[in-house]
Order: C-alpha cells, then sequence, then structure tokens
DNA sequence: TTGATTATCTTACACATTGTAAATTAAGTC
DNA sequence: GACTTAATTTACAATGTGTAAGATAATCAA
C-alpha cells in the first residue's frame, strides 16, 4: 500500500532496516525480549547503534512497525488463488489454507513472534485481522437470525471464533507444526461442526 | 501451599511485598509495562529500591511470582462450592462461572494483567490452567471414541476448546465484562452446542 | 562523470537504570 | 530487654538510552 506508491527508497534504507529486522529475529531466538537492546540489535546487524535511531524511535516502535508488515504480507498471501489442482477438496478454507502455508514457509520469523509468547503486539495484530474476517463472515452468512433464535450474542460469538482460531494456530507453531497446513484446515471445519468438549470447567 | 505450610512470615515481609506488587499495578494501569523500572515500582511503593532486591531478582522474577499467586488464587476461587441457590440451572457450569466471578470480583488487578496485552506471562499460565482443565474433561467424558470416529486430533481439539475459552473471556475483561459471569458461561454451553461462525477465512 | 543529496559512521555527552556491597537503623520475635 | 532479621542509607561500576555535530561514503540526477 504505502511501498506500492511509487517513491522508490535509497537501497541503503532498505538494506540497513532489513539488517535491523534480521538481527532483531536472530537475537529473540537467542534470549527474552527484556534483554535485547539497541546496543546488541546494532551489533548484531552490523551496523551503527545511532544509525537505529534514524530508523526507530525505540523497540517498542520497532516492534510495531515490525507487525505492520507481518499483517501486510499475511493479508496479501490469503487473498492468494487456490491452486487448481486440489481445489475440489475443500474449496472453503482456501484462505485459511493460504494463511497456514505462509506461515509455514517462514516458520522461522512466525516461531519466535507468535510461538514465543513475549511479543504480544504480533499476537494482538493477527487477532485483530481474524477477528474481522470472522465479522465479515458472519454477516455474509447472514448468521444473525439464527443466532438471535438461539440466544447467541454476536459479539460474544465473533470473541469465541476468533479466539479458537488464533489461539489453535499459535499452539500449533509452538509444536512446531506437526500437521500441514490443509490437515489443520480440514481439523478446524471438523470442529467447528462437532461439540466434544463439553462443560470444559 | 507454600504459604499453608506453617513458617508464619514476618509481617513487614508480607508488608512489603504487598506494597510492592499494588504499586506495579497501579503503575500499569498508568504506563505499558516497557516503561516501568524498579526505581519507579520502589518509589511508588514509598519503599527502598534496594529492598525490591531483596525479594525479587528483577521485574521478569516478580511477574512470575505474581502469576504464580494468580494462578493459586484462580484454583481455590474454582472449587468454591456453588451457591445452592440456582445450582438446578446450570450446574455443569458452576466451576466457570467461579471462575468469572472471581475475575470480576478482582477487576482492576486482571484488566491489566489480562486485559492490557502486555504481560504474557499470566495469560500464558491461564491458558494452561485450562488447558489442563479442557484435556481432564474430555477425558472423563471419554470422548476419545467419538473424536476418531469423526476424524478429530486430540490435542487439537484441546487446542481449540483452551483457545476459545481464553480468548473469550479475555475480550470479556477488554470490554469492561459487559455481561454477567452466568451469562457469558450460559453463552458458552450455547456455543458449543450450534455452530454459526462456518469458514471464517 | 561530476556534483548534489542523503544515509551512515564516529565521537561525544548527559542522564537513567541496573545490580551489588557494607554499614546502620528499625521492627518483630521470644 | 536481648536477639534476630528486615529495611534503609550511601556508594559504586557497568550498561543502556537518546541526542548532537561533523566526517565519510553511498546513491541519485544531470
Amino acid at each position: 500500500m504505502k511501498d506500492s506508491a511509487k517513491p522508490r527508497t535509497d537501497p541503503r534504507i532498505v538494506r540497513t532496516r532489513q539488517l535491523l529486522k534480521d538481527a532483531f529475529i536472530e537475537l529473540l531466538q537467542e534470549m527474552d525480549i527484556e534483554k535485547i537492546s539497541v546496543n546488541r540489535i546494532a551489533e548484531r546487524a552490523t551496523i551503527n547503534r545511532v544509525t537505529f535511531y534514524l530508523h526507530y524511535r525505540d523497540i517498542p516502535d520497532m516492534l510495531e512497525k515490525m507487525a505492520d508488515d507481518m499483517i501486510e504480507e499475511l493479508q496479501a498471501a490469503v487473498e492468494q488463488p487456490p491452486p487448481p489442482s486440489r481445489s475440489s477438496d475443500d474449496i472453503d478454507s482456501v484462505k485459511l489454507v493460504n494463511l497456514l502455508e505462509h506461515i509455514a514457509a517462514n516458520a522461522k520469523f512466525y516461531k519466535v513472534v507468535l510461538g514465543k509468547k513475549r511479543t504480544p503486539i504480533f499476537t494482538e495484530r493477527l487477532l485483530k485481522m481474524l477477528s474481522e474476517s470472522v465479522a465479515l463472515r458472519m454477516k455474509e452468512l447472514g448468521s444473525d437470525s439464527i443466532m438471535t433464535k438461539a440466544g447467541i450474542q454476536k459479539d460474544i460469538a465473533i470473541w469465541y471464533g476468533s479466539a479458537s482460531l488464533i489461539g489453535t494456530i499459535v499452539a500449533w507453531i509452538q509444536h512446531d507444526m506437526p500437521y500441514t497446513p490443509q490437515y489443520l484446515a480440514k481439523q478446524f471445519s471438523l470442529l467447528r461442526r462437532h461439540q466434544f468438549i463439553d462443560k470444559p470447567l
């Protein structure tokens, strides 16, 4: 969006930012975020510490920008056209499969920003994105009448639906993605149809 | 557990720790956790900064201890006997109602540690607790055979169930608890029975 | 290619934060 | 009232933060 707006950026800028981001992800694999300083990031990125401040106000600001980028990439991945081969199987969950496949393809990144739970901003943003998808889909399907008939509050249904999505995805990442994106998506639709966890508490 | 093991603690210790915890929660209401220093905590608690280090290694250590306390209190709250009055309504979700009522009764605390998403350790711990409950309940109900018949992976079902629980609870907290604990618990059981959010993506 | 532009580097500084140490004061225990 | 232990005071070295000014180097535009 903002990047596609032509003002071709100086290659030094993209290089520096990439080095900083890569360094940050590396450090996040090695230590808790509390231990990561601008000093360390710059050192690992082999750029001068002062240069960091030419790009980001501080570390939280850097995280925010990285989360923005993540959402942008996720949105793009989700809208990917389905592979015409196995489109017959479950053509409906294509977007979910796209999402999961993109995560799997960038596992190193998502394992630290979503899997390790010390950078809540990324989970926060993804949850927001999923909530909007869930709300939109509910509107499209016109679930409203059915829900009111059953006495279900719409906003609670959205909380519930998006929470189960993000929570399951995060758990999947934390366990090193032991299932294929297709299989996990299939499980989602099965879980939505049946109910096996009555009265969890 | 560890406290009930008799070694009556010096009142100065409990006083100091309480002051520190209260100060921390206060500060967390006012600013992001990145801005909270040992300095500030001690100042707000009106104790000397050095004293902080007599009780906690650092701020993350303090958070861990506070999370331990939280889980302990939640466990105790969940096991509360049901009020004999309305026990007929839905006697099964008593524990969930107990949990939600305890959260509502300590809203100020839970609003910052679960509602504001900058202290993931608390959410982490609660999720762990809920996962164990969900897994236990699944075992008790013997859902295994039904699930395998439907082709549902057990661990994924646990992820899904606990995620929907914690996510909904957190969203409820973030929106200032607009529903009573009883109502929200009822909604949970309704949502588990019906399915309105087909193909969210 | 040259000149102008702009990103990065270098060095420096003031300030806050951290974690620890040693000696002193104050509160709680028996 | 004597003993024990928690909290305070003062101090210090180390690290991190954010900013400034000038020098260097890479990119761009002609």
